[in-house]
DNA sequence: AAAAAGTGGCTTTTT
DNA sequence: GCCACTTTTT
């Protein structure tokens, strides 16, 4: 209460915090920034402050809002506070954003053109209604792929733009052709009634714009907390300050040099601006890591001084934890061996201290191949997160679907799903029939129901789909009558779905069938967690990759997106290299390029102990083998943090100090633009074949062998060619042989093409 | 209509 | 290299 401050040493909410970190959790009103460096105990602190809202102000606990952007981490802040408070803290909102808004919509949702009984699209559904509606719009998917223009949707989504709203932007041809298709897709969702992910924070975010709602939610939520706020978007945003406008006890929690979701909308500004848009606002840096020793913070540190976008007057993080190791780099010289080398990394780690909690860590999905055919070569067991989901899979898919057309029976994507798994007869002639049947504001089944009176369904469909239409007729008293698991039973026994897998009896179905009592047993907890079947719906298609993380897997392997929040002792980023780390659709753009250094940043500052990064020479991507370079991040670390200098190609190559002298590298990305950087790399790149490399160098010395040497005529990789069409250039890569021999070349002008040895008519140059 | 065989296209990151 | 999509065969 107020007056004097509770002694830190006595009161247990302040037991064992700094300074900020008592601050930050005393702080009850007015709104608040918490700037959380990585490790800095953040989590702690506001669990803390929650509990202390609860117990020493008197605050009740439904009075309080907390968004994540996890379901795991939602979960974890319930937890933690419930274990400091002595009231149930069951009454507290604590969830992700979609969550959140789902909640709201099915209160509030006869105000939305979906009603309150949607179904959530998940990207797959998207896709399937895009293709439809760019098919009647008679838009070429060549041009307008269903993925792109689903992107730019999301953008103007995110942004808080209707169809109608978008249009009054400057736009290009293209973009007002997509337009078209967004009004399309939108009243495609309404048929449907479905929302996709980002229709929930915007009919959210519509609703509050009511005052009466928004007085009814704001005046509810006395306090509201946001976690990962460097993360939400425009649509977040908005939310939000609605929510808040009432009582301005706002604390939000983020860290800049940690925002990594740009390419979803999220707007770092959000976080820089906060004291612009309450300027009464008290701002706490954490800056004490707990985390990791000096050496791994100093890298991070040096690495993200190069970004422009930060916090002004920020300091740097702090750790008490001793100098540690020395950060170590390996340069393999393919990418298998990269990956063999790290598993053997981790078999000595292994030896030492067998209970070592370790992480590789990459860029992209497709990179945690390689690894895990090398850690079961030798039978290391690891933990894999995210990559094809298991709510992806085509039979859990499959039967989701006959479950969401139960609960809603309005999803027309869904009825095209099952309604032909297992086979039944049911072509593209039959299922046409079937839509053009669906009376207005009907549903696939009446449409079906209504062909059938008519008789015109012949042979088999006409057996197979009168049992359909019973089966969901029947459907409606079974989930009055049995639990969700019950009725999940049921649906795989009368669909005739797991019979079909049965009779298949191969190896492959046998694993489907194991799948789908997975998803039995999903629906079991979910059961006695109370839930409803559209709850149960909304829980799994809301599921993200970062929730199964287990955090007692001694290995894990995951992207670093995924990682974000996570800490190990051990970790190994794999793939330091020019166009995969940073990423090649990344580099093109400052703002692009400073979120993927804000991602390196992330990675570095997971591990505690030891930080082992790594990279190949050359690595077979997308089918051909292809020459790297070097990441420029790589040059961004402290100079003593490789161990020893290496050899790339020809050079030289040392961190920290650029190269030796008349190397085509120096020091400072931050300086140059990015065609200059650009420009650099390349010439770097030019260089490898003048110099005749370097023999009796440990690390192997050649830049390459050629891609595909058989070919006596062949250029390898690293030549320099002239085309009479394009001019110089250099051969990235080789594929095929003979007739089909196809070279990529990157052009000097800029481009890489790939060109047919027999019609470019390139020679050495 | 369903299964098998062939072709092209392309991969960040995810609630 | 894999997957989604198309064409061919049954």
């Amino acid at each position: 209460m107020p007056g004097a401050p509770p002694d830190p040493s006595t009161h247990p909410l302040l037991r064992n915090l700094n300074a900020p970190q008592r601050e930050a959790v005393c702080h009850a009103h007015g709104p608040l920034l918490i700037l959380a460096g990585a490790g800095s105990g953040k989590t702690t602190v506001i669990t803390r402050r929650i509990a202390w809202l609860i117990e020493e102000e008197g605050v009740h606990p439904g009075s309080i809002l907390a968004m994540t952007f996890t379901n795991k981490a939602a979960e974890e802040m319930r937890e933690r506070v419930q274990r400091l408070v002595s009231v149930p803290a069951a009454q507290m909102w604590v969830s992700t954003f979609h969550s959140f808004c789902t909640r709201i919509l099915r209160r509030e949702g006869e105000r939305t053109p979906v009603g309150r009984d949607f179904v959530i699209f998940d990207p797959a559904d998207q896709k399937s209604l895009m293709k439809q509606v760019l098919a009647e719009l008679k838009l070429p998917e060549k041009q307008f792929h269903p993925k792109k223009a689903l992107e730019v949707i999301s953008d103007f989504k995110n942004r808080c733009l209707l169809p109608e709203e978008a249009r009054e932007e400057a736009l290009d041809p293209w973009t007002r052709k997509v337009l078209d298709a967004y009004d399309l897709y939108q009243k495609g969702l309404k048929n449907h009634r479905a929302c996709d992910f980002d229709d929930l924070l915007l009919y959210t975010e519509r609703l509050f714009r009511d005052p009466v709602v928004q007085a009814q939610y704001g005046e509810r939520f006395k306090f509201i907390l946001v976690d990962e706020y460097q993360d939400t978007n425009r649509a977040q945003y908005l939310l939000v300050q609605h929510l808040a406008r009432r009582h301005h006890n706002l604390c939000v929690v983020g860290d800049e040099d940690q925002s990594i979701y740009g390419w979803r909308g999220a707007d770092i500004r959000n976080i820089l601006d906060f004291q612009q848009d309450f300027p009464e606002a008290v701002r706490i840096e954490l800056l004490q890591n707990y985390r990791s020793t000096k050496k791994i913070l100093d890298a991070a540190s040096e690495v993200i001084a190069n970004n422009s976008q930060r916090v002004e007057g920020k300091g740097a993080l702090k750790t008490d934890l001793g100098d540690g190791e020395t950060i170590t780099f390996k340069l393999a010289d393919e990418g298998r061996l990269e990956a063999e080398w790290v598993v053997q990394r981790i078999q000595e780690l292994r030896y030492r201290e067998p209970e070592a909690k370790v992480a590789v860590l990459y860029r992209a999905n497709w990179q945690s191949r390689q690894m895990e055919e090398a850690l079961r070569a030798q039978n290391l067991p690891y933990r894999l997160v995210g990559g094809v989901k298991f709510y992806e899979r085509q039979e859990v898919k499959d039967l989701i679907s006959y479950l969401r057309l139960i609960s809603n029976p309005f999803d027309l994507v869904s009825f095209r799903r099952c309604v032909n798994a297992p086979t039944r007869g049911v072509g593209p002639t039959t299922l046409g029939k079937i839509e053009g049947a669906i009376p207005e504001g009907g549903t696939p089944l009446e449409g079906l129901a209504i062909l059938l009176r008519a008789g015109e369904l012949k042979g088999r469909a006409q057996r197979e789909m009168g049992k359909f239409l019973e089966l969901f007729h029947r459907a409606a008293a079974e989930r009055e009558g049995q639990g969700l698991s019950g009725l999940v039973k049921w649906v795989l026994q009368e669909s005739g779905y797991l019979q079909s897998l049965e009779d298949e009896a191969t190896l492959e179905a046998e694993g489907r069938i194991r799948n789908l009592e997975e998803f039995l047993s999903a629906a079991a907890e979910s059961e006695s967690l109370g839930l409803r079947l559209s709850e149960f719906l909304d829980r799994i298609t809301l599921a993200a990759d970062a929730d199964q993380v287990e955090e007692s897997a001694h290995l894990s392997l995951m992207t670093i997106h995924c990682a974000k929040g996570l800490e190990f002792p051990f970790v190994f980023v794999i793939g330091m290299e020019e166009d995969v780390f940073p990423n090649r659709n990344a580099r093109e753009t400052p703002e692009g390029l400073e979120e993927e250094r804000r991602l390196f940043y992330v990675a570095i500052t997971r591990a505690q102990r030891r930080l082992t990064l790594s990279a190949a020479r050359r690595r077979r991507i997308m089918g051909t083998e292809m020459l790297s370079m070097p990441s420029r991040f790589l040059r961004e670390l402290p100079a003593e943090a490789l161990t020893a200098p290496i050899r790339w190609g020809t050079e030289l190559y040392q961190s920290g100090e650029g190269v030796r002298p008349g190397s085509s590298f120096t020091r400072g990305a931050g300086g140059g633009s990015v065609a200059t950087e650009l420009q650099r790399i390349r010439s770097f790149f030019d260089r490898v074949k003048e110099v005749p490399a370097p023999s009796g160098e440990p690390d192997g010395g050649r830049f390459s062998e050629p891609a595909e040497a058989k070919d006596p005529a062949a250029f390898e990789a690293g030549t320099r060619v002239k085309s009479a069409r394009f001019g110089a250039g250099t051969v990235l890569a080789s594929s095929g042989r003979g007739e089909g021999l196809t070279y990529t070349i990157r052009f000097d002008q800029g481009g890489d093409r790939r060109i047919m040895a027999r019609f470019g008519g390139l020679e050495r140059f």
